[in-house]
DNA sequence: CCGCCTGTAGAAAGCGCTTTCTATCGCACG
DNA sequence: CGTGCGATAGAAAGCGCTTTCTACAGGCGG
């Protein structure tokens, strides 16, 4: 029924074997046999059985890219630049294409647990896991067990947007520098005359949110300025919405709100001037991310640039062999303030 | 080095045969037998060897979702969607946990080819494409041998928002009634005493586009009114920008646009905006697909509702197991007109 | 003119699992 | 008390490929 290996050899007239290098050219086989081969290939219309090739191999092509919601342009925007990435570096080899794959977590550690057992199963080339994590010591125990295990296997990891594991060098890590962007995020308010400043944190418990608010605390403290009223909520436009109208309630002269993400900072203009307020006039407001949809609002999005494709990119490259980094493996990325149309000066 | 089957058949004292069996659930072990492997299983923090199971068992856990685009919502929902039901999907049988990878296209139809052959290496449970195609007949007859031979060799074939292979009913095909959905918008913009009515399309020799646009050219011939000027663009907000203004150097006095798509429709707002007319008082504008980010929109955005979580979710179901189609394998999705903020009435 | 190296191809031993096909044990039944 | 069947477990034959290890040419230096 379906054609082996054995069928092309034997309609090209060679062995097994020589097809095998044909295909994998990784030995010398004559010009003339080779054509052959390929011919014979062509005519069958024969397809090489991945599984069988894995297993004599020890090998798969296969590289995992888990991150945390697949319909946040966030992600999306990463894992298509490192798939890319990974399916144009492979040019090197001879039939060397690799499967770039995503799996959504969801950001549910055990999904994402899952998924790396489920790509260990197939001996995956590598896995990226893009995006932070939990912080729950438990689990990132297991995560991290997971992973070194992987490396031992041969699996190459990739860390992007996660803080490295402490103490483990199996994987490469490229790491935002979150806590500088939101810094200066803040800096930037101040020097506005901004002295009462809302902050729309993201998920609690989560590595991004709290280096962001660790960034944002520091520019206040710097300031000698009291921090503002804090919620936490979802990457959503929705959680803006509502934070916006909790912490008005809270802080009712709040003169400037700084979000989470792009998204929510858009659900706070939204309510903002829902209640008649004007952006930036009466509040100023800012994003964090610098996604497309940042650039579109109107007024634009006064925000934090992550160069969430070049970080893509390059995750995919480190995924597949490119370039080493630096011996401790790690590589921080810098996120730069974009002052864009929502943030203006404390009115007089 | 790594642990096998085999390993853990002399550690649970039993054959290896057994210790497949109770891994896979589907030949009766004793109780006893069963915890004494599993405990074994345990212990030596086993995990099963991918691809020698495949090549055993010839099948796979592999489901491809091939999309267009991964950083457009619109395909990040289905395949978001899509992912959940193939996981959940799974708690049937045993070890039943199938791998749903998603797979960016960038709308070629080379890389989809390209991912459509990994995964006919990797002997894909099921493949998934979601998303409209190109119209060339000889890539869509590449595409649709590839498919059949897939579906040859007993992998599933989903369609999602594709329109079927003609006399090719290996697949089962979702389809959006893009159509109507098209004619209805144009109704609403025709009732609302619209007469010259822009239109952006998408890219051109896309079904999606070529339906959209017949259902509005309908509307239109059924009400006599001729048609407007129309400009062809990818799914983006710079194209909507751009084409706002083409679309009025044409024809100043257009008093409403219809768009590709939501992301489309917002960047043609803005670009009326920044011409300082008002959006819907003195250009009505809508869009299609309802995107989270219509609802964002200030004011909300006119458009046409597809139910992209359910069709990925039915998609995810189909590809798996679930209930079957009706005979002829298609299943027709309803897009519904949703009115919004963004369209009103033609001034006096 | 012979042995040896280089270039090329074949033989065959697995890779780690699944799955018939058998074998064994107990027990109910005639 | 012999037979047969149900419930379990083992033996062993592959699944289709990769990759040593071997084999056989020619061509060259000695």
């Amino acid at each position: 029924m379906t054609v082996t290996l054995a069928d092309v050899a034997a309609r090209a007239r060679v062995s097994p074997a020589t097809v095998s290098r044909v295909l994998n050219g990784n030995y010398p086989v004559a010009e003339s046999t080779r054509e052959r081969v390929l011919q014979a290939v062509a005519d069958l219309d024969y397809v090489l059985n991945g599984p069988a090739s894995s297993l004599a191999a020890a090998t798969s092509d296969l590289v995992g890219v888990l991150v945390n919601d697949i319909a946040d342009p966030f992600f999306g925007i990463m894992a298509s630049a490192a798939q890319t990435a990974i399916g144009a570096g492979s040019s090197g080899r001879g039939g060397g294409e690799k499967l770039a794959v995503v799996c959504n977590t969801g950001g549910s550690p055990e999904r994402e647990l899952t998924y790396l057992t489920l790509l260990q199963r197939q001996r995956a080339a590598a896995v990226i896991l893009m995006g932070g994590s939990l912080e729950d010591p438990e689990r990132l125990a297991a995560t991290a067990a997971k992973l070194s295990r992987l490396a031992d296997a041969g699996t190459r990891v990739v860390l992007c947007g996660r803080p490295p594991v402490e103490g483990d060098a199996h994987a490469a890590a490229l790491v935002f520098d979150h806590r500088t962007g939101a810094r200066r995020l803040t800096e930037h308010l101040l020097a506005l005359g901004h002295r009462r400043i809302g902050y729309v944190a993201g998920p609690a418990d989560r590595t991004t949110t709290r280096h962001r608010m660790e960034g944002h605390r520091e520019a206040l403290a710097a300031a000698g300025v009291p921090e503002g009223p804090t919620v936490h909520g979802p990457y959503e436009r929705a959680s803006g919405h509502a934070a916006a109208a909790e912490l008005l309630a809270r802080e009712p002269d709040l003169t400037a709100i700084v979000a989470s993400n792009d998204t929510v900072a858009l659900g706070v203009c939204a309510a903002l001037r829902e209640r008649g307020l004007d952006v930036p006039g009466d509040v100023s407001v800012a994003g964090f991310d610098d996604l497309p949809c940042a650039l579109d609002a109107v007024p634009p999005l006064t925000t934090v640039h992550l160069p969430l494709h070049e970080a893509g990119t390059r995750a995919g490259h480190l995924a597949t062999d490119a370039a080493e980094l630096p011996p401790d493996g790690r590589e921080t990325i810098p996120a730069e303030l974009v002052v864009r149309g929502t943030t203006g000066a404390v009115r007089g």
